[in-house]
RNA sequence: GCCCUGGUAGCUCAGUGGAUAGAGCAACGGCCUUCUAAGCCGUUGGUCGGAGGUUCGAUUCCUCUCCAGGGCGCCA
């Protein structure tokens, strides 16, 4: 793509430069072309001069002036201005672009999803086997319009990790374990509306509860182990449908129980014992955690022991995750003998490293009530990874004294720490508020019902198109819906205007890119029609490019075609920041770019069938990209609106 | 107390250590007998929460601080 070639031109012009004694040699920076906030500053930027002038020991703009002659004679550039304190701004030839629009022409009618060839699949330097897990909520509920972010961000994420190169499993949780106390308040919730037997005090209401319950076919009573499973089974069916219908599909739905029955779990807490990174005495660690996480003191707490216990209860068994980074030592096993949540998530992150196509590299999407769980989920991860330390009676110092045997476990657990940070990422998506007539709507009902995500996508669906069929509603709502949840950073609370997702309008960023696109198919469509035979031809082997010169340049043709080629280098540094939102911002700005070029570029026309060809080969490049970056989304691109 | 996130135009928000900090909406004014006006163009609008520091250069990095939201279970 074209920013590669001129980065390649720097580097070789530099480089000249030091050969013929014009700079001195040094440790220079690798000189990039950057995009100019202003369009009058050129096509692309280098700020190289300012960056090196020290290193050169000459002052920036003489080093702009040396850079900006090599240019000069590259043939390369229209024009090579060195302005300001020592910015070399660049103007591209048009025909130096036509590499590129062969490049993403060459991509035309293929999926950014599907082929590996596609223009916006990076080279990936360092490709990775990325297991994604998303949504894992309690299968006690629809999915909420709060996992709805959740569900948007996590399937998008896994698109453009995979566009970026890597190899992604898509995986949901299933919090099934038995001992889930949340769990037996809902099946016996669902029990009580079946057999009119006595509503639980802290049982879940809601319509959602009583369609589980007029679901299961049985009139008797069963176990409450019956009841459990059987609502479980009926409301993860229900969260899979709900998730479907928002474009949101698993490779896995992994039971936390199948670790338990399997007996995975009590093996991991064996490991761990053996490890040192658990055991069963009878106190906690809790670390009073200073600024910059300094660890201010180590507090241990004894534990009691109630020796009025219940006989053969058993002692509490402790993962030491203040080993591991963790400010708090956590219960995996309690006296009664019940495993925690966290034990099984030994088990199950053990299990995520060791299936046979392995994963190298975990992410984990959570929402905002989980945040304390970091350290805690990468001190599990630690702690499993670990390898176990021969004893070398050389205490540690300060602090770490109170905390580790010796300086060889220290040294053991520091370093599966800093594995796990790696191998390891939490991401944290933010609170969403909805709003509703400029106010915040409720997400729960006053009757126990939940704002569920497919009542999200529905309500838009509705307000957009109220005499459409089902279908067109729903892929309307989801479309709106999604692009809403992602244009914004996951990682920041927003407002989810409803109001405004549900209009029909200009102020809707979502038809303003999938406009453009309608009026792109439309004008294609009538290409065809019009001036056939002028259309290049992206089906042949060697494309119709090859005939399309690129001698002169509209401003919005240049402009346009360079946001163009941007989009690879923004699904590389999207997919390295795991922030979906720049390429909702990146569809905008292509919409944009295209808009303002269709406004004042005419395409079709019979008496310039040049200007038509080249023109239309633009168009062809907008669509293929605006449609990766829709496709990335989860968004669909209509041919018409 | 500690941790996380945010504070940028009237509103909602982009912004990669670079130039005069950008977009959409709102307000105002233009552009359809030629490819979809769900569009385009222009005007108005800013102590980038505050104070220090690093740097040739800071909205961006560091420290402190103010304000707002969230989180810190033998729950999952």
């Amino acid at each position: 793509m074209i920013k590669d070639e001129l980065n390649a031109l720097l580097s070789q012009s530099v480089d000249g430069l030091i050969t013929q004694g014009l700079l001195p040699p040094g440790d220079y920076p690798i000189p990039v072309v950057e995009s100019p906030k202003q369009a009058e500053h050129g096509d692309f930027a280098v700020t190289f001069a300012l960056a090196s002038a020290k290193v050169a020991g000459m002052n920036p703009r003489q080093v702009g002036e040396l850079l900006a002659t090599a240019l000069q004679a590259t043939d390369t550039f229209e024009s090579v201005e060195v302005a300001g304190p020592g910015f070399v701004n660049l103007r591209v030839k048009p025909n130096k672009f036509e590499g590129s629009l062969a490049e993403v022409l060459n991509s035309t009618d293929k999926r950014i999803l599907e082929k590996p060839g596609h223009f916006a699949r990076p080279a990936q330097p360092h490709p990775h086997r990325i297991n994604v897990e998303f949504v894992s909520v309690n299968p006690n509920g629809p999915i909420t319009i709060g996992s709805g972010r959740g569900a948007a961000y996590g399937s998008a994420l896994c698109n453009l990790l995979e566009a970026s190169g890597h190899t992604v499993h898509r995986e949901y949780y299933i919090n099934d374990g038995v001992n889930s106390e949340q769990m037996r308040q809902f099946a016996l919730s669902v029990r009580a509306l079946k057999l009119g037997t006595e509503f639980p005090e802290k049982g879940y209401r809601g319509d959602y509860v009583q369609a589980v319950a007029d679901v299961l076919d049985t009139a008797e009573d069963h176990p409450t182990e019956w009841w459990q499973s059987e609502a479980q089974a009926t409301m993860l069916e229900r969260q899979r449908r709900d998730l479907e219908a928002f474009g949101v599909v698993f490779d896995t739905w992994f039971s936390e129980q199948s670790l338990h029955d399997a007996g995975i779990v009590a093996e991991c807490l064996n490991e761990l014992i053996a490890k040192g990174a658990a055991d069963d005495e009878p106190r906690r660690t809790v670390l009073k955690m200073g600024k910059k996480g300094a660890i201010e003191e180590v507090v241990r707490e004894d534990q009691p022991q109630d020796e009025d216990d219940a006989e053969g209860s058993e002692r509490t068994v402790w993962l030491r995750s203040t080993k591991f980074g963790d400010d708090m030592d956590r219960v995996l096993r309690r006296r009664d003998g019940r495993l925690t949540y966290i034990a099984s998530d030994v088990a199950y992150h053990r299990d995520k490293f060791n299936r046979p196509s392995s994963a190298d590299r975990l992410i984990t999407v959570l929402g905002p009530d989980h945040h304390g769980y970091i350290n805690r989920l990468r001190a599990v991860v630690a702690a499993m990874r670990m390898s176990p330390s021969e004893p070398n009676g050389v205490p540690a110092f300060g602090e770490a004294a109170e905390l580790f045997r010796d300086q060889a476990e220290q040294a053991s657990c520091e370093a599966a720490t800093r594995q796990a940070e790696k191998e390891l990422l939490v991401q944290i998506f933010q609170l969403v508020r909805f709003l509703k007539d400029g106010k915040p709507a409720p997400m729960r009902k006053r009757d126990g019902n939940i704002f569920a995500l497919s009542d999200l996508v529905d309500e838009i669906g509705q307000r957009l198109h109220p005499d459409a069929d089902r279908k067109t509603q729903q892929q309307a709502g989801r479309d709106v819906a999604r692009f809403f949840y992602l244009m914004r950073h996951h990682d920041t609370t927003f407002d989810f205007d409803l109001d405004l997702a549900a209009k029909q309008s200009d102020e809707n960023p979502v038809f303003y890119v999938q406009y453009a696109h309608a009026r792109i198919c439309q004008l294609i469509d009538r290409a065809k029609t019009e001036i056939p035979g002028v259309i290049p031809d992206v089906t042949a082997a060697d494309l119709g490019i090859r005939e399309v010169s690129l001698t002169e340049l509209h401003e919005r043709e240049r402009s346009l075609l360079i946001k163009v080629f941007e989009l690879r280098e923004e699904v590389a540094r999207a997919a390295e920041d795991l922030a979906v939102n720049r390429i909702a911002t990146y569809a905008i700005e292509l919409a944009r770019a295209y808009h303002g070029f269709y406004d004042q570029c005419r395409v079709i026309d019979a008496a310039q069938p040049d200007v038509s060809k080249k023109r239309l080969a633009i168009v062809l490049a907008t669509q293929t990209a605006l449609r990766a970056a829709l496709d990335l989304l989860g968004v669909s691109a209509p041919e018409r609106m």
